[in-house]
DNA sequence: CAGATTATACGAAGGCTTTCGTCAGATCAA
DNA sequence: TTGATCTGACGAAAGCCTTCGTATAATCTG
C-alpha cells in the first residue's frame, strides 16, 4: 500500500535517459548504463545508482540481485512507454487529438522514406479496418 | 543577462494548462483563466495568479497592465510550442525519429477520417519532396 | 467618502527530482 | 591473505515546481 499506482506512472526526464540506455542493450548494469550515458552527458556514477534504486521501487527496472554485479531491465516495454509518453502529450498539448499531433509531428522535420512508406501502409490499414488494436507494436 | 534563454523554454505541466486556456481565448485575465480551469481541477485562485506571474518572468505570457485586471496572452503561438514539445518528446524518448512517434501515434486510437485525410496530403506534400515549411500551421 | 469586493504582489512551505558524499561490502590481483 | 578496486546502500543537500496565506492596492457600490 506504500506504492500509488505502478502502473501507467510517467518516467520523469533523468528516468527516461536511463530507460533508454537499458532498451537499446535489453537489459544493463549500472556501470554500463552510466558508461553510455557519459559519452552524452556529464553524470557521476553514483547518481545513476540512486536512480536506478529509486526505478526499481517505483517498479520502473526489475533487479537481478543474484548476479554481480547485478543487472537490471525494464519493467515496461519501450513501445507501451512510448504511447503512455504519447497520450499524455495528447492530452496535454493537443486536445486529445491524436491526429492534431501527428501532423505536428510531420512537419517536423524530413521522416525517411521507408518511414513514410510505413506510415502510409499504417494509413491504409486504419482507413481500412477500424480497430487499429495492437497493429502498432510491431516496430 | 537574467534570463537564460527565454527561446525554446518547455513549459512546465501547470504552465501548459495555463497556456492551453490563453491560447483558446486569445487572451485572458487571471480571473478567465482560473474559471476555466476548476472546471476540470480543483485549483486555487492565486496559485493560477502565482504562475502566470512567473510565466510573465521567463517570457512566456505577455502582460498588458495598461488595463484593469490585467490581460495576458501567450508570447509565443500554440504551434511553435507544439512543435517545441513534440521535438522534445523524440529527442528523449523516440531517438530522434520523428516517423518511429508518429506510427505510435497513429495506433494510439482512431482519428477521424478528415483527420486521415489530411495527415495522407501531408504525406504526399512530403514524398514530392515539398518544403513542409509553415504548411502544418493549418489547423 | 467609506466599506465591501476584487485584484495584485510576494514570501515561504511542501513535495518531488536530481545530485552526490560517504561508508560498507564484494571482488580482484599479486 | 591483503591491499586496491569496484559495487551497492543510504542519507542528505540543492533545485525546481506547485501551492497557498497574507498583505497591500485598486475598484466598485451606495
Amino acid at each position: 500500500m506504500s506504492q500509488p499506482q505502478e502502473t501507467s506512472r510517467r518516467p520523469t526526464e533523468a528516468e527516461l535517459a536511463i530507460l533508454t540506455v537499458i532498451w537499446d542493450r535489453g537489459s544493463a548494469t549500472v556501470r554500463e548504463v552510466h558508461d553510455t550515458m557519459s559519452a552524452r552527458q556529464r553524470v557521476g556514477y553514483t547518481t545513476v545508482l540512486k536512480l536506478m534504486q529509486i526505478m526499481t521501487e517505483k517498479g520502473l527496472l526489475l533487479k537481478n540481485a543474484e548476479v554481480r554485479p547485478q543487472v537490471f531491465r525494464a519493467s515496461t516495454p519501450k513501445n507501451s512507454t512510448q504511447k503512455l509518453l504519447l497520450s499524455d502529450l495528447v492530452e496535454r498539448a493537443f486536445q486529445g487529438s491524436p491526429g492534431n499531433l501527428v501532423l505536428q509531428a510531420l512537419s517536423l522535420r524530413a521522416s525517411s522514406p521507408d518511414e513514410l512508406r510505413e506510415i502510409r501502409e499504417l494509413l491504409d490499414r486504419l482507413e481500412t479496418d477500424q480497430d487499429p488494436g495492437g497493429s502498432g507494436e510491431a516496430l
